[in-house]
DNA sequence: GGGATTATATAGTGGCTAGTATAGAACATG
DNA sequence: CATGTTCTATACTAGCCACTATATAATCCC
């Protein structure tokens, strides 16, 4: 009941995703959300409540799509493999054309204020990515496909720095190739278990 | 001749450098600067011309001091050595407690809006950094310290987005003692030529 | 001391931006 | 059609922030 909506709350949500992609939080203005998705500023009060609120609305659906992506990883048999799909998984997608370089939390809110409520989410949300690989890291080691001297915390702090590492580099402008070489080499030396094959 | 100045320039930009390195360039107020430095606006305008001034003067100390420990790094006797004491040196720098977690550039401006000549000039210096190290490990290849089918433009790459990835992980908390044992496994992947010791 | 120069302080202003007050239009249901 | 509800449009505001107009104070050189 009463008056249907004009615009996709979906299709909005994808267009303020590139636009906070491509500029930042901050460097996204109210306008340029509203021109780009179509509408004026109390409907997009009525639809999201505030600029934050979308912003956050834009974050929890990357990270879902990217929680997928990571969970799709952990399936992988080994250790290594899943560390493999991860970081070239984002290689390609810090690369992929249909949107701007780099990782969208990255551009988007790195610079925040300290204390900020922003940056102190952002901060817990990449910490649960690094949580899970230390956790299926673990389980490896366990399950005796990582050596018994395999630290599963610096294996995944050292999988996700190469990973926010690799943001950087791809917004500065590293192409796909130049990043899979990278991970080529951060998989280089990869603990193998005695008698594991890949 | 003149009135003397009633405040150092330089005490004025360290002390910019510790609120930039904190809350970066946006969440850091022109009256944070001044109450910070201890001067009004009119002073802070005749001394350093604008806000994105003062933050110029402030990046160039920085890269100056980084510029430093590079080249430092750079006349180390292997290409192995030169990477190892530039990534521990920026694992303790990036931990330091006497300034903001993090590296000062990634903290105050890497969400700048694309095409922003300040994300354009930073992007420069960084790439800077990696040029550098490629040279090095270009003529380490050269002098045979490296082997003949090592990659200097990948490795510098790799020795780069690490250092940024660790960069990353220590403004959302990482410890000293995280971050070098993150260096330790990204070293062991380190090509060694034929019958070359560190 | 007089004049030129350079720094400082008070007290603003102009511009920009997230967010709104008010009114009205498009639906559902009785 | 009447009425309540949900959305939209015009036009605005409140606040913040980098920056400045004006006047004054401290130095140097003659």
């Amino acid at each position: 009941m009463g008056r249907p909506r004009e615009f996709e709350v979906d299709k909005a949500i994808e267009k303020a995703t590139a636009l906070f992609w491509r500029n930042g939080y901050d460097g996204t203005l109210l306008s340029d959300l509203t021109k780009k998705i179509g509408i004026t500023p109390p409907s997009f009060y009525f639809a999201f409540g505030s600029k934050e609120g979308l912003f956050k609305r834009v974050i929890e659906r990357y990270f879902a799509e990217q929680g997928e992506t990571l969970e799709a990883a952990c399936r992988e048999l080994t250790a290594r493999a899943v560390a493999s799909r991860f970081l070239y998984g984002h290689a390609d997608m810090f690369t992929d054309r249909s949107h701007a370089p780099g990782c969208l939390t990255m551009n988007s809110a790195l610079p925040c204020a300290e204390g900020d409520p922003l940056r102190v989410w952002l901060a817990g949300l990449r910490e649960r990515v690094r949580v899970r690989l230390r956790d299926r890291f673990a389980y490896a080691k366990d399950a005796g496909d990582l050596p018994g001297d395999a630290d599963p915390d610096a294996l995944a702090r050292f999988v996700t720095i190469t990973n926010w590492g690799m943001a950087v580099e791809a917004q500065s402008g590293a192409s796909r190739k130049q990043l899979h070489q990278v991970v080529t080499l951060a998989l280089a030396t990869w603990p193998q278990a005695e008698g594991a094959g890949e």
